[in-house]
DNA sequence: GATCCGTGGCA
DNA sequence: TTGCCAAGGAT
């Protein structure tokens, strides 16, 4: 077992470091997150969904609306699809919009909120990570995390070889992690881990003068702590092109929802047509705009057709004062109010 | 295991 | 301007 071996030749034992964690979270972290108050199972399970690959203070205001509107687990599962994702326009990654609707009406029919590592895990939208967070934040109950803090932190910690993702790399901190959480006090040990890595044990100039685990730091002994965790190999971002309608029709503009499936899932957009599509070849090109994807680069060209748009259920039409209150992705909106701010001054 | 899935902030 | 990064999960 390799996670025991670097466990045994650590200075550090598993007891001192997570009474480490502890004491230092609770004189030096944080503790006014709004999800850190009047903590329910609800409430830890939405911060959760809304912090994945999300930073914290891009949540905070999207969680303070989410739980006025869907203040209980039951009136988030009685909510139609439509006003979910518009509060959650913006956020991105909306496939977890869509996963938090379910699990909510799920567990509302269960009855009552999963409160162990399995059936946490059958939910969707849950996997380890959150079904650990979870655990940890409503229950403060024995729940192993490894995020992107507890790696970069751990990496450091034992010098770990490797890039996130890789399976060998990925079974060592998870055992670390598992051998590191305590059985009490859980909920603050997870929120120092969190803290640690978010405060002091940071990606770019990380603050080691102030860390508490730097006696116990390879990586610091080493004078390589921002070596680790390795970087991934990276490779060049594609381009793609998108060809999207600008279709005015008494004061309205035409939009159209898109699958639940793919980029910008359920929500709606500028109908986006094909390179060949019959339309482009009489259409003047009326703006354009490039937006950078974490995987991929969209050049997109708007067009304004010449011929009618043959309209499907998917289609509607809306009135500029209704464009507030639908989930719309942000370089569309973006793009939408910008034009719509020219043509009424022009 | 590799890829897909968003967006905004920051150096 | 560009690249990197952020409380990951699903396929």
């Amino acid at each position: 077992m390799q996670g025991t071996d670097l466990l045994d030749k650590h200075p550090l034992g598993a007891g001192q470091f997570a009474e480490l964690v502890i004491g230092w979270q609770q004189q030096q972290g944080r503790h006014d997150l709004p999800w850190q108050h009047e903590i329910t199972p609800y409430k830890v399970l939405v911060s959760e969904l809304m912090l994945q690959q999300t930073q914290v203070t891009t949540v905070i205001p999207y969680f303070e609306r989410w739980l006025q509107r869907f203040p209980t687990i039951e009136a988030l599962a009685e909510a139609e699809q439509d006003e979910v994702m518009t509060l959650w326009q913006g956020l991105g990654y909306y496939a977890r919009a869509r996963n938090l609707h379910k699990a909510a009406q799920a567990i509302a029919k269960r009855g009552s909120f999963p409160a162990d590592l399995e059936t946490l895990q059958q939910i969707p939208g849950i996997g380890r990570y959150t079904a650990g967070a979870i655990l940890s934040f409503a229950y403060d109950a024995y729940g192993p995390i490894v995020d992107g803090n507890v790696r970069r932190l751990f990496c450091r910690l034992f010098a770990l070889e490797g890039y996130a993702g890789q399976s060998q790399l990925e079974k060592q901190l998870w055992q670390l992690a598992e051998q590191l959480t305590p059985q009490q006090h859980n909920r603050r040990f997870a929120q120092g881990l969190l803290d640690l890595g978010a405060t002091l044990c940071t990606a770019r100039r990380p603050d080691c003068a102030n860390c508490p685990l730097q006696a116990g730091c390879q990586a610091y002994a080493r004078q390589q702590v921002e070596q680790f965790p390795m970087a991934k190999p990276k490779k060049a971002k594609p381009s793609r092109q998108g060809h999207f309608l600008w279709v005015q029709q008494q004061g309205r503009l035409l939009l159209e929802q898109r699958p639940d499936q793919g980029i910008w899932s359920s929500l709606l957009t500028l109908p986006e047509v094909a390179a060949e599509h019959p339309l482009l070849q009489q259409a003047e090109p009326v703006g354009s705009f490039r937006h950078q994807f974490s995987h991929y680069q969209l050049d997109a060209t708007i067009w304004q057709p010449q011929q009618q748009v043959e309209e499907t259920p998917r289609h509607g039409w809306y009135a500029s004062r209704q464009l507030a209150d639908i989930a719309l992705p942000a370089p569309i909106r973006k793009w939408i109010e910008q034009q719509l701010k020219q043509s009424a001054v022009d």
